[in-house]
DNA sequence: TAAATTAATGGACTAAGTCAAGTAAATTAA
DNA sequence: TTAATTTACTTGACTTAGTCCATTAATTTA
């Protein structure tokens, strides 16, 4: 366990930050005739529409006991039905009914007007920065949730050019302990590509999901024969996803659509991951060189593909 | 109330998210003898030394009796001490024990635990992202804080220099519609600037607050007595904190200290904020001629500032 | 087919939190 | 200065919320 304490203090003073914040939120709700605890039952099943009670108890974690309580309570006043579910006789399907509905709404309504009141306070530039970091901080923490959104590859826009000679200025300093001088190369490649970007024959592939960026490849036009691919990163967070496979893809379908006879690129021998998907695409060592750069000592390797 | 309901479903589904997060985080320390109350409590007590019980009951939004009736027992129990205050002897001022912290200290080492584990499962970049967004959080919804973490402003780190591309791309992408060549532009200069870069005539400094960065400017020697000034960048949501003002300060005061005599700057009419800011500082215009950039008919300004 | 597991429930209980009323000190108004 | 009001905290009497254990019935696994 390598976390450093201020992270995990940051997390939890925010922890203890969000519990007030909300807890004031749900204050104004006090005066309602259910509890906290019902509240949340009614959300879910309004939300959900079918839910079985023992879905309900694990995803609130409530006791089974104390939730049937609830249920019958709220079935004898109209507000759910229970239907025996035909698939397994033990579970009951719970369903708002329409009254259920109805006696509903007005706090649905509240706790949206409660929320509209913080949100209002702010500016929108406010607003939208506090939309996105709770959007990072879902998809963080919400390993369902980042499965379930996809990975998406598209081309680059204002803004990205500098996120990956940022990306691969920290990270390679962090992996590799390559110095300044990197990510001046980085910048400096990435600079000329966009100062001479020939969209005829030459594509910047951004791989992105919730808005994050994951990944990126660049094919520049070397000669009229010969393409590079360039500045392939994939994030650490998303290994695994196939995402630098599938921009070394695009990478070549691109050349092969383009006429290039040959996609050529230079990388280092250390960077075991990508070598691996260079080869796995069909790419052949051609030249192998001792350099001292970045501050460090490495073994710089050209690889071509023949289309 | 002009929120969209968009919005106000983000926010509240976010905050349905976190509950349950916490809840589950908490659930961890439901086997020591203390409730959650107690814990928040003795977590108030443990961090502030020194509190009235009126000051816990507010900022915990605890009922007062029920407060005074855990505060009895946490006496007696030898966890805290209840002194009068000499300045209002209505009022009691309550500290933890040495026996206090000593029983506390597992407890918070078992929180601390748990939230290690989370951020364990994640990697380098998701926690830069998690933490990143938990105080733009923290920032944007608890105005005292905002103000209460300071500014600091280093020198550049790896990484930093594509930030800055980055953040101008999609700056004046958006405020001002300028296009991918203004990005290329920068990433040129800040990829020059690290490349040739002398520390002894040269510097770059970033400004930071808990981990973001809010700005930046660079000063390149430009002839013998000549330095320029560039880049200089302030985020929007730092408007306001001088952010741009002591970084152009910093700037003035290197420029000085290694002897040039002249600081000058190019940039453009619809800057206005920037403009207003190299007024101040004592430049003055020399040059002013229209040119098609970036997408754009723009002003092209240069000043200068005679040291 | 027996044994183990799961869904749901009732009984008996404890913990958590609320409300009204009171005391003593401090503050404000007359 | 004194009376009226407010504030900090406390106690008593309560309600609500939540837990634990045991049971029944259906389903799954061995």
């Amino acid at each position: 366990m390598a976390v450093s304490e201020d992270r995990i203090d940051a997390v939890r003073e925010f922890n203890r930050f969000y519990t007030k914040h909300v807890g004031a939120l749900n204050e104004g709700l006090l005066k309602s005739p259910f509890s906290l605890t019902e509240m949340r039952i009614l959300y879910e099943l309004h939300t959900a529409n079918e839910l079985m009670a023992a879905d309900l108890a694990k995803s609130l974690s409530l006791d089974p006991a104390y939730l049937s309580r609830i249920l019958k309570r709220f079935k004898s006043a109209g507000l759910i039905e229970t239907l025996r579910s035909v698939t397994d006789r033990r579970q009951r399907v719970l369903t708002l009914t329409e009254e259920g509905r109805r006696v509903f709404a007005p706090y649905i309504k509240a706790s949206r007007d409660e929320v509209a009141a913080v949100l209002d306070a702010l500016s929108e530039a406010e607003q939208t920065k506090l939309l996105t970091a709770m959007q990072a901080i879902l998809s963080t923490l919400d390993g369902a949730r980042q499965k379930a959104t996809p990975v998406i590859i598209r081309a680059h826009r204002p803004g990205d050019i500098g996120w990956v000679i940022h990306r691969h200025g920290s990270l390679y300093a962090s992996e590799y302990g390559f110095d300044d001088s990197f990510e001046a190369l980085v910048a400096k490649v990435a600079g000329e590509f966009l100062e001479k970007f020939d969209p005829a024959f030459e594509h910047c592939w951004i791989a992105e999901r919730n808005g994050g960026i994951l990944g990126s490849v660049f094919l520049v036009k070397k000669d009229k024969t010969t393409a590079q691919l360039r500045l392939l990163y994939v994030e650490p967070s998303a290994r695994g996803l196939s995402v630098g496979r599938n921009l070394v893809n695009e990478c070549i379908a691109f050349a092969r659509q383009k006429k290039y006879k040959t996609l050529t690129l230079w990388t280092n021998s250390i960077l075991h991951a990508a070598i691996h998907l260079y080869e796995d695409a069909g790419f052949k060592l051609v030249n192998e060189e001792p350099h001292h750069s970045f501050g460090q000592d490495l073994i710089g390797q050209t690889w071509d593909l023949t289309l």
